[in-house]
DNA sequence: GGCTAATAGTTGTTTTTGTAACTAACAATA
DNA sequence: TATTGTTAGTTACAAAAACAACTATTAGCC
């Protein structure tokens, strides 16, 4: 019960944002997580390049890894296995054959819609502990941490 | 490019909360694991079990795993691990058995004090963007959510 | 054109994680 | 004091993540 008396007496590991930003990601995405595995056997990844997908209309399997943080391994498996799923399609790009443009289904719009239905609620549900502005300002700063 | 008439027409994916809590997390993270890692090839469960004993002194596994939001089995590999190295030690509660008081070592509180100073500075990089109550804001936020 | 380097994506192998089943000890109750 | 249920922690096995090595194609440059 002693404890640590030299260095950064003022800082605390337990404020350390690493650690209070994974607790909390881990513990608010944990519901939605349920949802997708459950309802669609899906895995993080799958969801990610579904909802850039859903948003974004067409993308290759690079930009996706890159605007959903993921990397191109985690991208090309989870692209294989919803091509498998007829819920994305791939079609080669004749310019630069080594890429192909993704783009999702109507029945893989139908799952994007689904989830991004039970995201909305759950997000809702996260946020109604917060005010408006402060809510605002958690966004901001967490799209700049993820920088 | 068309996209999702439907539902939820102001609910933009983008700014789900367990979307960016888990980017803003994974690349806080991304530096200070490449430290413990590198360094003491540690896991994120090792350096969780350990800065919890070097802050509370002695703890048993499951309060760590309580406060430290790691499951039983992460915890118990993490104590078999770090008690390996010597870094922590191990001793059976006479009052009930089944239970063992962890205890950081001399050794493991030098790795942890290296550990922490690194944790420090890391932490200070990422705030220095923000003014000191935005930050404050943060992580209460934060704590609120991973609870 | 022919060579080397870079890029998009895939595959194979090793680590880590998740989950469930397990052991050992304790608690409660009859 | 047997019986049944809990609890602390471990272990075994399956799923997923990380990492490195690979293929196919394109780009740069002599």
């Amino acid at each position: 019960m002693t404890q640590n008396a030299h260095p950064d007496p003022d800082f605390d590991v337990q404020d350390f944002l690493p650690y209070l930003l994974s607790r909390a990601a881990e513990r608010s995405s944990l519901e939605f997580q349920k949802l997708y595995k459950g309802r669609y056997g899906m895995l993080r990844a799958e969801w990610r390049v579904m909802f850039h997908l859903g948003v974004y209309g067409t993308l290759t399997a690079k930009e996706i890894g890159k605007r959903a943080s993921l990397h191109k391994t985690k991208v090309s498996r989870a692209v294989a296995k919803l091509s498998d799923r007829r819920w994305i399609t791939r079609a080669r790009d004749d310019e630069d054959r080594r890429s192909e443009h993704l783009q999702i289904t109507a029945a893989g719009l139908r799952v994007y819609e689904d989830l991004k239905t039970h995201a909305a609620d759950h997000d809702a549900k996260l946020a109604e502990v917060f005010d408006k502005n402060e809510l605002e300002l958690l966004r901001r700063m967490l799209r700049q941490l993820a920088r």
